[in-house]
RNA sequence: GCCCAGGUGGCGGAAUGGCAGACGCAAGGGACUUAAAAUCCCUCGACCGCAAGGUCGUGCGGGUUCGACUCCCGCCCUGGGCACCA
């Protein structure tokens, strides 16, 4: 029913989306609308997104953070805050290192093109930054602050090297964290199969940050439950006690090197069913415990057996194997005399790598004494006391009763725990303790594209932290790549020699450089003053903008990169350079793209491997970035999975056509109408029931765009807005109010889709006779005279199913209501011959009438 | 085993305890066109019925309620996190 009165230039009629898009992209470049004063933080909104490491290209997949981004920075901009976006890289990493062995090609030269590159395809997808702050993490004048950082925590002791046994990969040639390695012992980067060595590493102590890792999480509102969940399960946090048990001295009169052997438990309450006690394979000292005895050889072969199990062998439940030590230990509650085992289900790294055995109570216990035949008693009844040796046939885990347990004996367990635990501790053989299943964080990797870590190490005055002088210490770059994978800094002479700090005689440098995770945990502070080269961070600055309101990323960090950056921002606290314990208010996880596999038609998360990448070039020339960035929006719910559908991206294309037009064509008299109001009472039917569906629809998407971000409803509201646009008859032809109510309904359509399809918006903002940008705009109000109905539909139901709806009055009462309900022919027919046994007026919804 | 999500048409998905399936995709039919593209109109959960209309229907089984996709209890299934963690 549109007039079809074509436009001046015929060209412009049909969406020129590519000639708009050019012309907005470099105008808000060159009128820096999102580059941010921050001396000014009043309604300040910091919106991050999580910086992407500059692998190469950006597929549709990637897109999704970077556009839920960009659609929340315009939407809040024109809600009237001071909007702070930057962008950046997280530039360090393997994959262009292991690039640079097969191609040659150095990883700075390599990253630095990526850069470019995904510069380029942000600017295609219409995202804008404050690109001053830019930071690059492979640069000296960001790793330089990183370096610093470190030395500060290694001033305070929470950076540290010591010897343990590590997660190492084969294929990537380094060391991983424990965050790094998949359930099920593979490496999460190269996806090898991670061996356990014992080596000399760096380590940053986030677990004395556990209890405030776990605390502070209560804190924060504005994250998602299940990242916070799985934070929690990480952290790991139990409680229980550490009990001594002494070590029976030897027959042959040779000393030992301790005299008690501590061990964790949970279940405290049930140490008088303990009947032997578990030590880890590789508990330290444990071949001294048995020198010259007669169990000596089988220990030995025991623990060399254990230790070629990988770590998935090792930790998978299942068959238990032990070996008596010939050692005996004794347990201090009952002063009873208890065999000494090695049991390869007992980890070193948890508790104190000794495990006190009960049988009864515990399923593995219960399997291990099974096998071995050891003994089993029974020290908490169930409430019927009726647990008997005789015919239990599997551990007895839940609450109870402590039965022969003098002094404890007739407690309710739970009960028995805290005051069994104090008993210990009087006694002076144990204590109530948290245990955390939180490892500390290894940071060293024997590569060569990370941070070197700022240490020397001289054969007279030691460990030596360089000083900050001398920062940053810089990455050599005429290296060589060996196919060996082996760091090149191992054999640069040049970057190891170096004088001692302290001493001046020849020293060697720290080779090892910092997982890029380290990078990472603090680049949100360094945007707020990119640019300074004399401090890290600028503390003033940080207290302003701090903490990000909103932070957008992957679910896939909920544990590596939120936790680090949670611990750096306590850390950093510590240590006075911040004054925020949180860095991230909001937290919006958006789910992954995934696509169909042509090869098994499984899903998949998009990626190269699996053959089913889409990248956004072809789509956005044939398309354009707004088609692209309003089909991904719609797509679904941001914060789920969603599959990628190449014939809906039409769909999004036709709606943008379709809007284009009904402004575009009819732009001239638009522009004339720009003063006229849109009288209420002066208004025809049609056009007043626009009017309303148009402040309908505000309210609505304004409701779906704060907190939740719905953008796949918000859009789905302005294409109904536009439907019933259809059914009416727009022209220039109508009265001025009429007018006046299609030139705001087109006007605020316009607005309303700025934050998702802002090229289009831009341009048709203009064409309808108003000054760019339409980022100064402000978002449309809603005008609640408008939302006002004289009429109301109201649906009747007989006993909850519908059977007919009539139009009433808005101010009709119930009564009024019932009786028209009553009177409805539809109504009668199933209330006929029926008892009313009760009626219910929802007002300006329902009626319900119950009969039987 | 413990802790989180989730289960709705052919598909993606909507629904403050109040009309289940908004919006879009796909499909089918039609209009315009020499033709195509583009655009527009109609149909589109299942079953019964010529129709009017009716019955059933949100993983399964119960419950609360005038009324349940929504709340409660018990299951099943899918995805994710933790797990020989003492």
């Amino acid at each position: 029913m549109w007039s079809t009165s074509v436009g001046a230039d015929g060209m412009k009629e049909h969406y020129p989306f590519k000639t708009i898009e050019a012309k907005w992209q470099q105008y808000w470049e060159d009128q820096g609308l999102f580059a941010t004063d921050v001396t000014d933080a009043r309604d300040k909104y910091y919106c991050l997104m999580m910086f992407p490491y500059p692998s190469g290209t950006l597929h549709v997949g990637h897109g999704r953070n970077y556009i839920i981004g960009d659609a929340v920075a315009r939407y809040k901009k024109m809600r009237g805050k001071r909007v702070l976006t930057p962008m950046g890289w997280d530039a360090f990493g393997l994959p262009a290192e292991n690039a640079a062995i097969k191609t040659g090609t150095h990883p700075r030269t390599s990253t630095l093109n990526n850069i470019a590159t995904m510069k380029k395809q942000l600017r295609a997808w219409g995202c804008g930054y404050d690109w001053a702050r830019e930071v690059t993490s492979c640069e000296p004048d960001y790793y330089k602050w990183t370096q610093w950082l470190f030395l500060k925590l290694y001033e305070r002791g929470l950076a540290y090297k010591k010897e343990a046994a590590v997660n190492w990969d084969p294929v990537d040639q380094t060391v991983l964290a424990n965050e790094q390695v998949l359930p099920d012992g593979t490496a999460e980067r190269s996806g090898a199969r991670v061996e356990k060595k014992m080596l000399s590493q760096w380590f940053f102590k986030i677990t004395a940050y556990a209890q405030r890792l776990l605390d502070d999480l209560e804190t924060l509102d504005g994250w998602p439950e299940r990242v916070k969940a799985m934070q929690e399960n990480w952290i790991g946090r139990s409680e229980g006690a550490r009990i001594e048990f002494p070590l029976v001295p030897r027959n042959d009169g040779v000393a030992d090197e301790t005299d008690t052997i501590p061990c964790f438990t949970t279940r405290v309450d049930t140490i008088y069913g303990c009947t032997y006690m578990v030590l880890a394979p590789e508990y330290p000292g444990i071949e001294t415990f048995v020198a010259g005895l007669p169990e000596e050889d089988s220990v030995r072969d025991f623990i060399a057996t254990a230790g070629r199990l990988s770590a998935i062998e090792r930790t998978t439940e299942g068959d238990k194997n032990g070996v008596f030590t010939g050692r005996y230990v004794v347990n201090p509650f009952n002063h009873e005399t208890i065999p000494l085992w090695i049991g390869d289900y007992v980890l070193l790294e948890y508790g104190t790598g000794a495990v006190m055995a009960v049988p009864a109570h515990d399923t593995r216990d219960w399997a291990f004494a099974h096998k071995y035949d050891l003994p089993i008693r029974i020290s908490i009844q169930n409430p019927d006391r009726t647990l008997d040796l005789a015919t239990m046939t599997e551990a007895y885990v839940d609450d109870g009763v402590v039965v022969d347990a003098i002094p404890f004996s007739n407690l309710p367990n739970r009960e028995a725990i805290p005051k069994m635990a104090a008993y210990a501790e009087v006694q002076g053989f144990g204590k109530a303790v948290v245990q955390y299943r939180l490892r500390d964080w290894l940071i060293s990797r024997q590569r060569y594209w990370g941070a070197p870590i700022p240490i020397i190490y001289c054969d007279d005055c030691g460990m030596v932290p360089v000083p900050e002088a001398d920062l940053p210490v810089k990455l050599p770059m005429d290296v060589e790549f060996k196919p060996s994978g082996e760091s090149p800094l191992k054999r640069h002479p040049d970057f190891q020699q170096v004088p001692c700090p302290r001493c001046g005689k020849p020293a060697r440098r720290e080779s090892d450089t910092m997982d890029t995770f380290v990078d990472s945990s603090w680049y949100f502070f360094r945007y707020l003053s990119a640019r300074d080269d004399a401090q890290a961070v600028d503390t003033a600055c940080c207290d302003q903008w701090m903490p990000v309101d909103q932070y957008i990323g992957g679910i896939e960090h909920a544990i590596l990169h939120l936790m680090y950056a949670r611990f750096f921002t306590k850390a950093m606290y510590d240590l006075g350079l911040v004054h925020c314990e949180e860095p991230f208010a909001q937290l919006f996880t958006q789910g992954m793209i995934t696509k169909r596999s042509e090869q098994d038609g499984q899903l998949y998360k998009m990626s190269k491997s699996k053959g089913n990448v889409v990248s956004p070039e072809a789509l956005i020339e044939a398309f354009g970035a707004d088609t692209v960035r309003l089909y991904t929006l719609f797509i679904g719910p941001p914060e789920k999975e969603a599959e990628w559908n190449d014939d809906a991206v039409e769909g999004a294309h036709r709606f943008l056509r379709r809007i284009w037009r009904r402004v575009y064509l009819h732009r001239d008299w638009l522009v004339a109408a720009r003063d006229a109001q849109p009288m209420l009472d002066q208004l025809p039917a049609d056009a007043r029931a626009l009017y309303r569906k148009l402040h309908e629809s505000i309210q609505r998407i304004t409701r779906d765009l704060e907190g939740a971000f719905h953008f796949n409803t918000a859009i789905a509201q302005i294409m109904e807005l536009m439907n019933a646009l259809d059914d009416v008859e727009v022209s220039a032809d109508h009265p001025e109010p009429v007018r006046a109510v299609y030139r705001e309904t087109l006007e605020s359509v316009v607005l309303l889709l700025s934050p998702f399809a802002p090229h289009i918006a831009e341009e048709l903002w203009q064409e309808l006779g108003n000054p760019p940008s339409i980022l100064n705009a402000e978002w449309p109000r809603v005008n609640e005279a408008a939302l006002h109905r004289d009429e109301v539909e109201m649906v009747l139901q007989v006993n909850g199913k519908v059977r007919g709806r009539i139009m009433m009055p808005a101010t009709a009462d119930q009564h009024a209501v019932e009786e028209a309900a009553r009177d409805n022919p539809q109504v009668q027919k199933w209330i006929a011959g029926k008892t009313i046994r009760k009626v219910i007026v929802v007002p300006g919804k329902l009626v319900n009438i119950a009969a039987g």
